[in-house]
DNA sequence: CCCTCATGTATACACTCGTAGACATAACTT
DNA sequence: AAGTTATGTCTACGAGTGTATACATGAGGG
């Protein structure tokens, strides 16, 4: 019995914000409800309404604040293939538990609505990120080529759970990894 | 108003299959409800439990009828590359409107239930034919590799929407595929 | 021809969903 | 200290979910 937080706007807001993040990446868009979501913040569902107009509303927000902040990408284009490979290997273990975009955007996909979201918010944040470090010919077809490898590997490992994958030995997959990303990203 | 079907239990039954087909394909595993399904099928939501004990259970020979007929893969390792990107671009084109079992799995795997029934059928059909086709070393791995990467150009393009690839020139998108498969099959 | 069983339907239950409207209370202003 | 407004909760509604039970009906065998 915790006492009742004081009233603060916002911070009950950036309370029901989080919990939308963490709710929708592990369980996706149509996989959780709003109460379940509200009940993480310690609030009431409709509360979850009157902060942003709606559940949709809150995915948009969560979408955009997911892909601000970068946890995949690097800044430095020399080393963007291995960084990308590494970072892509570990965040897909099988016991790591971040809430990663990808999973965001992978769980809540089949949701038409949810998926436009997802497309505005790709386009905006990460091929935009990706063509900065690596732009080459063709770059924002390449950026979004190295996108589908990373959400497709995504997909596969943490989602789907693929033995093969997860059984796989991590430094071989990333040395793989590398070498499609530098043929993606270095032509 | 259609004469009503005369009465034929495995006529029924894969009319209901069909629908799960297309329903879940279209869909995903939440998107859609007994009723709809048994709708298009031309009967009631009960004989889906009758014939398949639950929605679940339809799911899973929804997934072993869908995974079992070839769509994208062909036989003769020399070309695998090239016809595997071909018929991957071609399949995954805009206004392409088929029943494959990659969406079936992209829009079915946030149900943790329905991933699982997914796992285990792509771990017996597909990665394993891809290994028959292909068989080097490692390459339960890169058979899984290649399937990541078909899934992901999958889901950007078809469910996400990605405008980059949807807009890009398709040979080239074909061209850049064969490379990647060529890196993962023919090492 | 009639009886029987397979085939299909109708009803209902217990639940969850997103969200609207009315109400309660805490905190700031004067 | 009193009033006002922002902040949060309660109740409820209409729709949809998967599925269990009871009932109807058509088709084949005696």
């Amino acid at each position: 019995m915790t006492a009742p937080r004081r009233r603060d706007a916002v911070a009950t807001r950036d309370a029901i914000l989080r919990a939308g993040v963490e709710g929708f990446t592990r369980h996706g868009y149509d996989g959780i409800g709003v109460r379940e979501i509200a009940q993480t913040a310690g609030v009431t569902a409709m509360l979850v309404n009157r902060y942003f107009g709606s559940k949709e509303g809150l995915f948009a927000e969560v979408v955009e604040a997911s892909m601000a902040d970068r946890t995949v990408l690097t800044d430095d284009p020399a080393t963007l293939a291995r960084d990308l490979a590494a970072a892509l290997v570990r965040r897909t273990a099988p016991h790591a538990d971040d809430l990663d975009p990808f999973l965001l955007m992978l769980r809540s996909a089949p949701n038409p609505r949810a998926a436009e979201i997802l497309r505005a918010g790709i386009e905006k944040h990460v091929e935009a990120h990706v063509l900065d470090v690596a732009p080459e010919s063709r770059g924002t077809e390449r950026a979004a080529m190295a996108l589908s490898v990373v959400a497709g590997f995504w997909l596969m490992r943490k989602v789907i759970g693929s033995t093969s994958l997860n059984g796989a030995d991590e430094a071989a997959l990333v040395r793989t990894l590398e070498q499609l990303f530098t043929l993606l990203l270095h032509p």
